[in-house]
DNA sequence: GTGGTCTAGACCACG
DNA sequence: GTGGTCTAGACCACA
């Protein structure tokens, strides 16, 4: 699936929230299909079972993931379209952050702009060669 | 000097740490000159002494404040110049964090380098107007 | 574990962060191994559960110990080898800062190494007893 | 006279009282000999007049110095032999400290005798040169 | 349960 | 006045 950084500031299942909200918006996970279940993605992931179930339990009320109980879990049919407004907030934030710490070491934009290109192309395409 | 931000996920001292960072980088703060004592800034941000002295501290570790005992806190005369590895280093980390969270909020490669380019000159651009 | 010194000049988390390297230096600590949780060790040196924790994040931070959050704190697996000059340097500092005191209180350069050949040992062999 | 290092973590005026007692010890200042006033030395080590004061005032008080009110402060001709063992009891303390260190930043036991003749010598020698 | 952070207030060393 | 340290106690995030 993809990776956890134990070195990451960010909190391990934020890690994993992202990681399945990354792999459907890059069409890895299509609607309707099924997730692994929290034990086996806790094993594969090593971490803690109840770390999967709080990421999953967020998609789930974020309507990104359908429990059905006893069941599985499964990616909701309809992806819920963030509001420009939000989607543009979030990335917004981040935004600034990155900015922020890119002056904070005495990067000039272009590298700064640089540096966002090369990651996104990487994250795409390290994400295009596991598939 | 900066502002703090409660919302922010980031410790407050960590916030302190870039924010003086972030206006050394600027030219803000020339070496040599003297930053606000703890107890001052501490009042100013409206945060507690110890967390301005978590964060002077940690800058003074680092060579970027210079303390002399019952005088004062001051720029070093000499930045320490993080070889341009680390550098990167940092901003590569950042970068992909951006990257990845423009990605799984669903964004464009040229929406997430806009937001960026925006963000970058606004942070600079709010720091001259209050200089 | 080892104990701290309410007389000696340096700070208690200093004394803390020293002794865990002591002990890792001497064996007793094995890379794996878990170290005692904050608040137990802070129990055991009666001292605030806040320095003991400031001891350990600076371990953190130096390579030495990992923190998994939740979990527990452990030996990181691979110690991080100061280089030899580092190392030296250290070892100089603290040389010289003896031979000083050695000098400043009309000592003998014979008297000096004595003294220190008995307290390394003494140190070293008090360890052994306790294990 | 000597050398402060502000990056020594012993105040300032422990190192003039070491660096003091040294001089007198390695008899570059002899009895009866006249010490710079509180102001010439304070200006010479670019520190606060107070904090030389505060060395010679514990200088003076155990005797070592003797101060003639509005004439000057001169080394006392009687120096006061500590006692054995207090000499060794000071001695023996550091020699703990530094075998600590030692242990800590895993040294052999040569290795840190060889650092205290190493430093020891060369405090002598360099005092010489001075001289 | 773990560690991380913040606060309020105290004391000390230093200049 | 300055910074450095420690305490006691609280709250939070995480596993």
């Amino acid at each position: 699936m993809f990776a956890i950084n134990p070195a990451d500031p960010a909190p391990i299942w934020r890690q994993i929230e992202e990681g399945v909200r990354r792999l459907i918006a890059l069409g890895a996970l299509q609607p309707g299909a099924s997730v692994p279940s929290v034990r086996d993605l806790a094993k594969d992931l090593r971490v803690n079972p109840n770390t999967v179930a709080r990421a999953y339990q967020r998609l789930a009320e974020g309507g990104v993931l359908l429990v059905k109980r006893g069941e599985g879990t499964y990616v909701a049919d309809e992806q819920p379209q963030p509001k420009k407004a939000q989607r543009n907030g979030a990335l917004r934030d981040a935004a600034v952050r990155y900015a922020s710490t890119a002056i904070a070491v005495g990067s000039a934009l272009e590298d700064a702009v640089d540096e966002v290109e090369t990651a996104y192309q990487r994250v795409v395409r390290e994400h295009r060669r596991k598939a």
